[in-house]
DNA sequence: TATCTATATTGACATACGTCTATATTTGTC
DNA sequence: GACAAATATAGACGTATGTCAATATAGATA
């Protein structure tokens, strides 16, 4: 049993995907994995030619999958990246790419 | 400079995760992969309630994303798993999850 | 050629998604 | 407490997506 820590279950993983299916998403997540730091959501929102509430709701979406989680200081919320989801991801789907009954 | 075979864009990158973003075709894929060998699409179809047109039209998708592709014997058509597009996307993913700057 | 089987395409329709404006909420400052 | 700044939520609206029934296409067989 090979275990793929936090996305064991098809629709976690659907989701997982379904939040990177954009290209706003997508380079929202890489925006703040080439900061090297968490980002406030200030911060992404000038990367953007789109509204203050639009980034926010992408932002949620991708909190919501656990692919970014967000703390808050003073009034502003610092976005990072949950590493270990994304390696999961990673994990799920490259196992698609080995033969079938193959542990490692 | 970290080269990511297939899927260096970032159009690319989002197409893949669109197309794994439903859980019919992240169904698909594992069922593809279960089978350990190419799978023909009416086999595909009996493993879902849905009609022939709709499954048809989401191996379309996955084949178009590079995820799966098809080869045909008479009247059939067979499903295989794109390995090295799944392992460039798993890949991708991964360094999302790495921290920038590192190589390997 | 006629016909059957497997798959793909078309067109229609309902639902989901991305975007905006307007507004609410939370926190800091005076 | 009043106000300003940062973020989130609500509601509206157009476009994209998933689904089906109907039809077309390609290959096999008689």
């Amino acid at each position: 049993m090979i275990d793929t820590p936090q996305i064991a279950q098809n629709d976690a993983l659907v989701a997982c995907c379904k939040a990177l299916a954009s290209p706003i998403r997508m380079s929202i997540v890489g925006l703040i994995h080439a900061a090297n730091e968490p980002l406030c959501a200030c911060d992404i929102e000038q990367s953007f030619d789109l509204s203050q509430p639009t980034i926010s709701h992408h932002l949620r979406i991708l909190r919501d999958a656990g692919i970014i989680a967000a703390t808050s200081r003073g009034t502003n919320v610092y976005y990072h990246i949950e590493r270990a989801q994304l390696v999961a991801l990673a994990c799920c789907i490259e196992q698609f790419a080995q033969p079938n009954g193959v542990s490692a």
